[in-house]
DNA sequence: GTCGCGATAGTCT
DNA sequence: GACTATCGCGACA
């Protein structure tokens, strides 16, 4: 079973909630996406794409699946995974998860036990995200896109995007609002 | 719980 | 030379 990736990325974005992020490097760390967001190509100036492709959002451009990665106010990574056709820019923030399985593996790499994954820096460090796994699968690759359990789409809430300066009423962040 | 602020370095103008 | 798709901490409440 592999992720579905098709359609316009608003879409697959709010798909991806509820899908695993997994990585198993010195132990499988599992990761529940509870965050998102989408950005799209040379018609979104929020997008890193709207500039159309450089050496750094390379992967944007990718195909669907391809994770682009990239480094966040020089300190943090960020992953996206491109969707849509090849050539269109279009990508998925994935900014937050649960940690679901791993956990202790996880405490050590955040060095705390609480906010593990609630963030994309964060979520990035809780799996061992980094840029050396720019452009590649996560379909096949060593970050692995997973389908799981779709939340409840009432607990889904719609907002604008985060930390950004343009385009900043596009209602393009998908969150989900799980128990509290 | 919220708010403000500094750190930090690659990328682009 | 300016600008970030952020985080953690400390100060308040």
């Amino acid at each position: 079973m592999t992720p579905d990736l098709s359609g316009p990325v608003e879409i697959v974005a709010r798909r991806l909630l509820g899908h695993r992020l997994v990585t198993e490097f010195e132990d499988r760390t599992v990761v529940v996406i509870d965050e998102v967001e989408a950005y799209g190509g040379v018609d979104d100036p929020a997008s890193h794409a709207y500039r159309g492709p450089t050496t750094r959002n390379a992967s944007m451009f990718g195909a669907a699946g391809t994770l682009y990665v990239y480094r966040s106010y020089g300190i943090h990574w960020c992953a996206n995974v491109a969707t849509g056709l090849a050539g269109k820019g279009q990508a998925v923030l994935i900014r937050g998860g649960r940690v679901v399985e791993g956990k202790q593996t996880v405490v050590r790499r955040r060095g705390r036990t609480d906010h593990l994954a609630d963030g994309p820096g964060k979520l990035t460090q809780a799996l061992g995200i980094t840029g050396d796994h720019d452009g590649t699968s996560v379909f096949r690759g060593p970050v692995r896109l997973a389908p799981g359990p779709a939340p409840d789409p009432a607990a889904i809430r719609t907002t604008p995007r985060i930390g950004i300066t343009r385009e900043v009423d596009r209602p393009w962040r998908f969150v989900v609002v799980s128990g509290q």
